[in-house]
DNA sequence: AATAAAGTTTAGACTTGTCTAAAAAATTAT
DNA sequence: ATAATTTTTTAGACAAGTCTAAACTTTATT
């Protein structure tokens, strides 16, 4: 059984190997955490002793099979009560993060089993971002940053890079949502924005949000 | 902010409050929450700071309207998430204590609200308990112990008294549920065990269960 | 009213998780 | 290869919440 605290641990190692290669520095955590340094270092011993990190002094953290395992289901968690407050709730898709922060934490197999099934067992959360299942499997789509697009080439907005309610209610207010088609007009060498077509409107798009929306190309 | 440790206790005593006249003491505190006596002390002295209670040395300690509206609307999510559990992820009434216990603790007016409505404003939860509204209003209902009511009388099954899944799941096998009308036909002054009709079918009951079990006469 | 018993509080210790400041190791620059 | 810089770890402290043991207050008994 873990902690609050080495649960928000795990997540955050969890989430940074899957943007790295090798192992994650005690910075990087302290960062993402925003906690000191050495708050990360007298965790990581805690996690080494309970075998889900494995851990050399000064050479970073990785996690164990059981260290993943545990950070996905945390993760699963958190992605199911997001989708539960949106489908079920009302929430709007920058309102979920804080309370799915708490609700992750709860203990209750079958509480997120049933959760599961109530909701008719999603794949993704209300970002895009995918829903591992019970063993920590992840079905990745195949999905591109809007920046990497050339001109002429068009596709679907199935994710968001960036989570902050800020964004969010940045692209509602464009009418930017998940599922709706975009094609590329032109790029912008100047500034690196650019134009795009959605709903048969023509729009401006800066490099910053083009770098943080995904895109399925169609 | 409450702690969950804080919220806890704040809701021990509002249960204790609600059975008993006047303050409520340490010791009886410690044994609803499994703790020690020396511990209720010490945290008694935070509640009083917080102005959620009133204490005085040795004299036992009182609930403000504070400490009441807040122990109430903890105690109001605890029994909303219990309608949850039951009636859209498929628990039994002997299941959903512990998750609810974790549950109540989820900080979010906007989360409770909408699960409020989600459940079309339930007023009572599985065991038969009533749901706090916002203001931490009860709407009692008039109900008795079944061993209080005489040979012949009638009445309809409304609540526990003691909501251990032993007993529930005692009363699950006997075909005992929340709504199911009972008559009294026989009682039996060598043990106090009744002789009741339920379903159309002859059953005996013995005293324990007789005073764990709510009626609202008919 | 004095004393025994029961209940309550305090003192001091321990755990978890955090922090600051300083020491140690690793990396980068010269 | 040595020095400067950055990163990481350790040492010591603190807050929340708990505990045991001892001291204290209240209540019950004789």
């Amino acid at each position: 059984m873990f902690s609050q605290a080495e649960e928000n641990y795990l997540k955050a190692i969890y989430h940074l190997e899957s943007g790295s290669k090798g192992g994650i520095n005690t910075n990087a955590i302290a960062k993402s955490l925003a906690t000191k340094a050495s708050s990360v270092s007298d965790m990581i011993k805690k996690l080494s002793d309970k075998e889900v990190v494995l851990y050399k002094k000064y050479k970073g953290v990785t996690l164990t099979e059981l260290g993943k395992k545990t950070a996905a289901n945390i993760v699963r968690k958190h992605r199911l009560w997001e989708v539960f407050l949106v489908k079920k709730l009302n929430f709007s898709w920058d309102e979920v993060h804080d309370v799915a922060e708490q609700l992750e934490h709860i203990k209750s197999k079958k509480l997120i089993n049933q959760l599961d099934a109530l909701l008719g067992f999603p794949t993704h959360d209300p970002h895009g971002d995918p829903i591992p299942d019970k063993d920590g499997y992840i079905n990745a789509i195949d999905k591109c940053l809007l920046a990497t697009l050339k001109e002429t080439e068009t596709g679907v907005c199935v994710g968001v890079n960036d989570s902050s309610s800020e964004f969010l209610q940045f692209l509602d207010k464009k009418g930017i949502t998940l599922g709706k088609k975009i094609e590329v007009l032109e790029k912008e060498d100047f500034d690196d924005s650019l134009s795009i077509l959605i709903d048969n409107k023509k729009m401006s798009i800066s490099n910053k949000i083009a770098n943080n929306l995904y895109i399925r190309k169609s």
